[in-house]
DNA sequence: GGCGTTTAGTTTAGGTATAAACTATCGACG
DNA sequence: CGTCGATAGTTTATACCTAAACTAAACGCC
């Protein structure tokens, strides 16, 4: 296998390390993203931020709001309404006024939701498996924790940046 | 600070660890990704693909193809057709026919464009070291070697798959 | 009750991504 | 040589994303 010419091709060994790490970090995203985009369009004729907005639903059955999603999401509004028309126009979802404030909606999996949405979570979980197959579980825990980590900070920064 | 509920909260504790690994990797890359994208507009009223591209021919004063730019920047020709075309009207980069194939052209930094980089580069890595701070330099290298594993085994998937 | 501010959601304009169809050139082989 | 498959790059249609402007309803406060 010749060595991958990629992104990271960018950084020379005088960069500093965190600019390595984001370069290989980002590989490593858009490496995972765009094979899970593919298999989601052979497989089901769906994309990626369908398949997570039902996600999102799936885990509560009592309904969301758009806003809920979106943040849920990490996407601003007006995706939400885009991609919830195109749910709705599916079939796979339902939405109604929310009780007791007229400018709010509430999006729940309809019955063909529910019914279509297990065998797609199940058949990505599998490729999320078989990609992050190549490290052991003690790597993955590390991978876990050290991300964990990393989010906090950026979380914390962002509510700075806030203020 | 109040828990952040996002991406992850599709992850319940019976999910595989794979599944909340990839889902903190995708929220780490986001918010890097995000922060980065709005320095680079409010400072140099650039985006992320139009730096990398810089970059990319920044690494090779002797220029590059078009394809060559794709694939290091891992996205479809198409796009880089467009980004090149915003970049030479801002004075960026130049173009020439390649010698000896008049299919391909050779894409350099343009005397502006050597000028302005450095600038943007400078506070670029800035901006990925103050993201990456909340890494002591042991857990970044932890993380750059558990990511080169990842990236290793995400490559032999897809040369499997071509086959 | 009425007025100004906040909040929920949509729309619009512009940038980036893909896949697939297309043009033009190259290069190999009979 | 001439044809034919491969390669370089562009174009088109569609999807996603953001920021910013907008509508409508709700809230807060006197």
């Amino acid at each position: 296998m010749q060595p991958v010419v990629d992104l990271e091709s960018r950084a020379t060994h005088d960069d500093h390390l965190s600019v390595r790490v984001w370069l290989r970090l980002l590989a490593c995203t858009n490496l995972v993203e765009s094979r899970v985009s593919a298999e989601l369009r052979d497989a089901f004729e769906t994309t990626l931020p369908r398949f997570d907005f039902l996600s999102q639903l799936e885990r509560n059955p009592a309904g969301l709001r758009m806003t809920e999603i979106s943040k849920r999401m990490m996407v601003t509004g007006g995706n939400i309404t885009r991609i919830a028309d195109q749910l709705l126009s599916e079939g796979l979802i339902s939405r109604t006024v929310a009780p007791g404030d007229r400018r709010a909606s509430i999006v729940r999996l309809s019955a063909a939701g529910r019914r279509a949405f297990p065998e797609m979570a199940r058949r990505h979980e599998r490729w999320i498996v078989e990609l992050f197959g190549g490290l052991t579980e003690t790597e993955r825990t590390q991978l876990y924790a050290l991300l964990a980590k990393l989010k906090r900070h950026l979380n914390a920064l962002e509510s700075d940046a806030a203020r």
